[in-house]
RNA sequence: GCGCUCGUAGCUCAGUUGGAUAGAGCAUUGGUUUGCGGUACCAAAGGUCACAGGUUCGACUCCUGUCGGGCGCACCA
């Protein structure tokens, strides 16, 4: 729509304009402060220039009317052009708000250590991905959802430490210490239990078999935290695993060339000529490749695999890692602007009004599945996508337990689930109502009207600018308009039915397209609670 | 100390590539159709957009500085 709208002002202007929407209604659809951009090189005041667009604009399918005001231009959308814009949406369901952009996209987020379930830490960058990649698909982006695994390195070995310690005490009633950065948990309980199913109690005794349980364990880990992400609909079509890219270690050490050089034993990577703080060890003195090592193969890999775009989301306390990767993938040969890296800040936590520290060795982690749990996958994806997510947000623990208006999901879910109880009390049926015309519609109907359609404009936006919370802050305020307009306006019975019934399903198409992109289903009725 | 980032209503957050009177929700207060689900709607109150300069016809938005919060500054992952 609004596409449309632009297209027809640069071929009319010849250059591009700047299209927004103005904060009053009356003020028409869209609105340009094209004159005073212009004002200077015409030297022209603002109101004469406006004045004259104003009025070269003739008769016109799309607009109704084309008016000057304080030197702004305002632009009104014809009857016509609305109404077989909503008549083609709600024919082709589908296809509303789609659009064909076809780039190769790599999208890595999560990629938590396979070392203990998600917490709700986790859960933002997990809510924040999963819709960036909803919304690109739905805009033809062809993009490849992945998971990096990091499962090597001393965590892992921990992770067997921490099984064996947690089986010897609980279960064999030994009497052991247990180190600063051992891993603690409920989860560990029923990884010891699978432990000595699988390879008997022997195993919680052996030092030498730590590593041959940590792989096992690894798996299982990995298990429950794919199935956690499934309970929040967020599934990942490749899943790499860090373990399996040190072969590689020394043909990508190879490609680097002038990249890398020996210095006391130990080899380096020049990250400092590419605006890193300093060079970086890649390889210690006794051989062993660093961590940086994995993520130089891995994303050496990403870029053989010739994608056109890669987008990674990283905790946002990984942010000083960004410029040492990037130079690693220029030395690699490759363009690092091509490499996008989103940070998603960091959640923090209040009970009773104090600051709750999560450790995950501390074992006092709020698990992402418990919320889910508790409020339900909905809520949960709402209030992480409806947040911006560079800013570190803060809440109590009591808010997540809400489940009432304060959350606005159900506002929203109330909004569509009115529409379609609406439209089962109707004596039309739904042929009656496509049929009908969307013409002649009062001026809030029209508003009403208006801002359903303009769903395609938001999504593409959100996606573009990677401001993933436009969406569910658009829904929310269209599910306000429907629920003034519902107040307003009697339906049923109104000469008007089929007409307005048809601006509903308008609406409800649009929520519930809107909502799918958030990952969450539209009900068709709310659940009534006693209490 | 250096780097990144954030600072908007009592609280949690929006604020369209710089544009018209800075907006919602929650909380507070007061209202609402002898009508389609009141899980709704309306209204009041609440702001020096951290502070100070600068650029501009125009700044919450861009630049500089100051103050304050978060994160990072490993041969850990």
């Amino acid at each position: 729509m609004k596409q449309r709208v632009s297209t027809l002002l640069r071929e009319k202007f010849g250059r591009e304009v700047v299209l927004e929407k103005p904060k009053d209604r009356s003020f028409g659809h869209f609105a340009t402060p094209i004159a005073f951009s212009i004002a200077k090189e015409l030297k022209k005041s603002p109101m004469a220039i406006s004045e004259e667009l104003a009025s070269s604009f003739n008769e016109n399918d799309v607009f109704s009317s084309v008016e000057s005001v304080k030197g702004y231009l305002n632009f009104r959308l014809s009857e016509n052009f609305l109404s077989d814009y909503a008549a083609w949406a709600l024919t082709n369901p589908g296809e509303f708000g789609k659009q064909e952009k076809r780039e190769k996209i790599l999208l890595e987020f999560v990629s938590a250590n396979p070392t203990g379930p998600l917490h709700i830490g986790h859960a933002r960058g997990a809510v924040y991905g999963d819709t960036l990649l909803k919304l690109g698909r739905h805009l033809g982006y062809d993009i490849t959802a992945e998971y990096y695994v990091n499962d090597a390195g001393n965590q892992i070995d921990l992770l067997g430490l921490s099984i064996q310690l947690e089986g010897r005490a609980t279960l064999l009633g030994e009497a052991v210490e247990y180190p600063e950065s051992y891993y603690r948990g409920e989860y560990l309980a029923s990884l010891v239990n699978g432990a000595v199913e699988k390879f008997g109690k022997e195993i919680l005794s052996d030092e030498s078999r730590q590593k041959e349980l940590a792989l096992w364990a690894k798996d299982k880990v990995m298990d429950i935290i794919v199935k956690d992400l499934g309970d929040l609909n967020i599934f990942f079509d490749t899943f790499v695993y860090e373990s399996s890219l040190y072969d590689d270690w020394e043909r990508v050490l190879a490609k680097m060339g002038e990249g890398v050089y020996e210095k006391e034993g130990k080899t380096w990577i020049a990250s400092e000529i590419h605006g890193d703080e300093k060079d970086r060890v890649v390889v210690r003195e006794d051989g062993r490749p660093t961590y940086l090592a994995g993520d130089i193969v891995y994303h050496n890999q990403k870029f053989e695999r010739s994608y056109e775009h890669y987008i990674n989301i990283w905790g946002a306390d990984h942010h000083g890692y960004i410029s040492r990767v990037k130079a690693a993938v220029e030395f690699l040969g490759y363009e690092s602007k091509k490499l996008e890296v989103l940070l998603s800040q960091m959640v923090s936590l209040l009970k009773d009004g104090e600051p709750y520290k999560m450790s995950k060795r501390a074992g006092n982690v709020i698990l992402m599945s418990d919320i889910v749990e508790e409020i339900g996958s909905d809520a949960l994806r709402y209030i992480f996508a409806s947040k911006k997510c560079d800013t570190a947000l803060e809440f109590d623990l009591a808010e997540f337990k809400k489940q009432d208006s304060s959350n606005p999901i159900f506002y929203i879910q109330y909004a569509h689930a009115r529409i379609k109880t609406i439209l089962s009390k109707s004596n039309f049926t739904e042929e009656e109502i496509l049929a009908s015309s969307l013409k002649g519609l009062d001026e809030n109907a029209d508003s009403l009207l208006f801002d359903a359609l303009l769903l395609p404009e938001i999504i593409e936006d959100a996606f573009a600018s990677r401001q993933v919370q436009k969406l569910p802050d658009y829904l929310k305020s269209l599910a306000a308009s429907l629920h003034k307009f519902y107040y307003d306006c009697r339906i049923i019975g109104s000469n008007d039915e089929a007409k307005l019934l048809k601006l509903f399903m308008v609406v409800a198409l649009s929520l519930k397209t809107g909502l799918s992109l958030l990952g969450i289903e539209a009900k068709e009725q709310m659940s009534k609670e006693e209490d």
